[in-house]
DNA sequence: GCCTGATTCAAACAAACGTTTGAACTAAAG
DNA sequence: CTTTAGTTCAAACGTTTGTTTGAATCAGGC
């Protein structure tokens, strides 16, 4: 019944620290002393910090652009040789990344708000992963979304990613700011609801006519 | 014509290696190193670490939210009775903030990407500090958004002011980024059009219905 | 000259950081 | 029982952090 998991205790707990503080901020020993284990045992099983925070994100990231791929692949097979309607591309990219908030064991909002915060990362060591992670995921999204506008000029078009990222991982770090900032009218808690109004923000952002 | 300017060289120095690093990963090493001037200094003249980094915002935050809030008044002026377009408002508002990138003497490139990185800071201080300074902007600019779009939802509306502040602090932040992503096609230093595409994209999103 | 208040400086402070060490413990294999 | 490999532990390592101290330096008024 013990059967003490210190790998998975140290996970977790950074986790929920790097989200809540960022990585930078949060100290192995803030770490230790919330996963009830040794200073040692980070370096044991990790290496560095470094590779910590790595593995943090590889957990959980992996499976989700996995997923990402999966509903894209799904679209593509449904629709056959016609084009991916827009607001299915963009769902298949940002739904299962706000939808891990409802998710507990894929690590909740606490995972959310920290691959959110790790989109505006400085640290180039951070950066570095994180394009590592997304390149396979870019790579099959971006033509996605230019069949679906084919009209638009390439120099739109990347703004538009570019303003796409902003928007998307705002809302994932920081959409509990969005509760009181809005007096209540807006709640973080309905996922769905918050997909819908993400996707069709976007949706009319990339339709709109270049000028 | 010595004069030295002991408390400007280190506000300019902490700017620069604040923008680059963040904050919280630039020790005051580091910006007395740059800025060539005693350790202590940085106590004398601003009391703490914290305290610099809130002089180093006020500076160049202040005179900008007073450039918004006159842009936006000569509008209202500009139009009389009559609703100030949506794009005129989004302009005022995004307008002064892009532009920090061609204006070396409020800073430059360097403090618009500071900025950018403080709306995603995940420091309380930090947050605190900034909401405070925008509280003025944001009474102002709010109704001025919401005449512009008057059928809208109240929940929609909120939502949307989320995403056009996640995707205008990440072009203020990482707009570098945008020109490799791009492979050329796009190139951050002509900031007229930057903001154009900003604005044209954010209109387009406001201007949705409501699902 | 001298005094005074503001500023600069080298040096030290305690605390916190990531990392390393070597011994102690655990548990299954021979 | 002994061995061995895997894991945990307290203690210490050398740096770096923000902050403080007290003397040295500078300016201008008397």
């Amino acid at each position: 019944m013990k059967a003490k998991d210190t790998k998975g205790d140290i996970l977790n707990a950074a986790e929920g620290l790097f989200a809540a503080r960022g990585p930078h901020a949060t100290s192995l020993r803030q770490i230790i002393s919330s996963a009830k284990v040794n200073l040692a045992a980070v370096h044991y099983h990790f290496g560095s910090k470094e590779s910590l925070i790595q593995a943090v994100m590889a957990r959980r990231l992996v499976p989700l652009n996995a997923e990402r791929l999966t509903l894209l692949e799904e679209q593509e097979r449904a629709h056959g040789r016609r084009v991916v309607p827009l607001a299915k591309v963009l769902t298949a990219l940002v739904g299962p990344a706000l939808r891990l908030s409802r998710n507990p064991k894929k690590g909740g909002v606490v995972f959310m708000q920290l691959l959110g915060r790790c989109f505006m990362e400085p640290d180039p060591k951070i950066q570095a992963m994180l394009d590592r992670q997304l390149q396979e995921v870019a790579g099959r999204f971006i033509p996605a979304l230019q069949r679906a506008v084919p009209k638009l000029p390439e120099e739109d078009f990347f703004w538009r990613i570019h303003f796409l990222v902003g928007a998307m991982a705002h809302t994932m770090a920081d959409a509990e700011r969005l509760r009181a900032f809005s007096g209540g009218r807006c709640n973080p808690d309905d996922t769905e609801a918050m997909i819908d109004h993400l996707v069709n923000f976007l949706s009319a952002g990339f339709k709109a006519k270049s000028r």
